[in-house]
DNA sequence: GTTAAGATACTCCCGAAGGGAGGAACATGT
DNA sequence: ACATGTTCCTCCCTTCGGGAGTATCTTAAC
């Protein structure tokens, strides 16, 4: 009671798939993979570990089932769990951070070749295809009825609307830099700056700060 | 010589700003702060790290200073050193990776009231401001000749043009996210959700898998 | 001239997270 | 009968985040 036990953005992450429905850590493990990995990304090991702590906190309990004679531990969220996540996501969540290492290579693209620089941006593009295809593959599935949690459409749609937004943006960025990287001079570090971007970024309007 | 030392591509990050010119740590740190904390975001601790490895493998030097009696560590990079960022520019980046604990929230805000999926969706609107107008403050500097490394420009250009695409691409997104909150019935669990967003994704054609 | 605030220049430490190896039981297909 | 794959985890090592702590130097205010 002395220091408060401090669960983690990532507890509450399970803790939240908890609250949809009662899960086994394997489950949980596999889900987690599938939907938050976009936006909230967590090692596999960890998920093992958090929903330990949502027990010794009492947000949730543990049911120990069999199969066979092979053990598995099944999930329930307790009402102090719901209590506990609806105090959670009162509470302004942090933005986003990126970490976009093919990007820092571009930055640092004058210490290499042009071809390098296009080779970059090449696997960025490459990466817009892949999860696009993912994107679209995510909408049919749902439209067809086939998704889970049809329940939870309103919010897949929020966060799945962002996800595709980013995606494009990615792509368009992407397609961009390529024509632009395609003019450098052999030696990147002789190429000329294109200005016009940095002036329409520089007449914007700022709103007033508060 | 057994196991390599296997440098990380944080190490290759602060190897890349010696390439552009000697730094002390502190001023490195800084450094990393203001500019590749955006896409590329360390602990301050880390930095004073990395720079002892990069000794160690031979791809810098460190030159100890005093200034008065307080001591500080300048470090430049070798010839080896240059050579080993060359190579890692070569090999292919990865993509970007996210972590969004605001969108997190948004994606279980069936689990708490409408006005705490609405108050998120403005803390994500606030972070946007607050992104826009540095970003229009490094354009206006850089135009009126007052950024670091004009002969950097042309990369610095490409990598900012990505970050204010991104910060136009979640406000764009948050203004539209506001306005479907704002639709909801004061229990979000009870939603209804937007089908036309996943049906415009559901009929992008793909590009034949290669 | 004194003093307080702020910038410089780090070190240390702990807990969280990443990520791979390993292993046992069950399920399947051939 | 065998091999491959999936479920269901545990263990461990390393990296990273991030705050606390320490000391010196600079600047501007009083």
């Amino acid at each position: 009671m002395s220091t408060p036990p401090e669960l983690s953005s990532t507890s509450f992450a399970v803790l939240g798939l908890l609250a949809i429905r009662p899960w086994g850590t394997y489950e949980l493990a596999k889900q987690l993979d599938r939907s938050l990995n976009y936006f909230w990304p967590r090692a596999e090991s960890k998920v093992y570990e958090e929903p330990k702590k949502l027990v010794a906190n009492g947000y949730a309990r543990a049911r120990r089932e069999t199969v066979g004679r092979r053990a598995r531990t099944v999930y329930t969220i307790t009402p102090k769990g719901r209590r506990a996540l609806a105090t959670w996501l009162a509470l302004p969540g942090s933005g986003p951070a990126l970490e976009f290492e093919a990007l820092l290579k571009v930055f640092f693209s004058e210490h290499g070749s042009r071809a390098d620089a296009a080779a970059n941006v090449a696997t960025i593009r490459d990466w817009v295809e892949r999860r696009n295809a993912e994107n679209v593959g995510f909408a049919r599935s749902y439209l067809g009825g086939g998704g889970p949690f049809p329940e939870r459409l309103a919010q897949i749609v929020l966060v799945g609307r962002f996800l595709t937004e980013f995606t494009d943006m990615v792509g368009r960025w992407a397609e961009w830099a390529d024509g632009v990287i395609a003019d450098w001079p052999d030696n990147p570090a002789e190429a000329r700056p294109d200005l016009s971007v940095l002036h329409e970024i520089a007449a914007r309007v700022l709103a007033p700060t508060a």
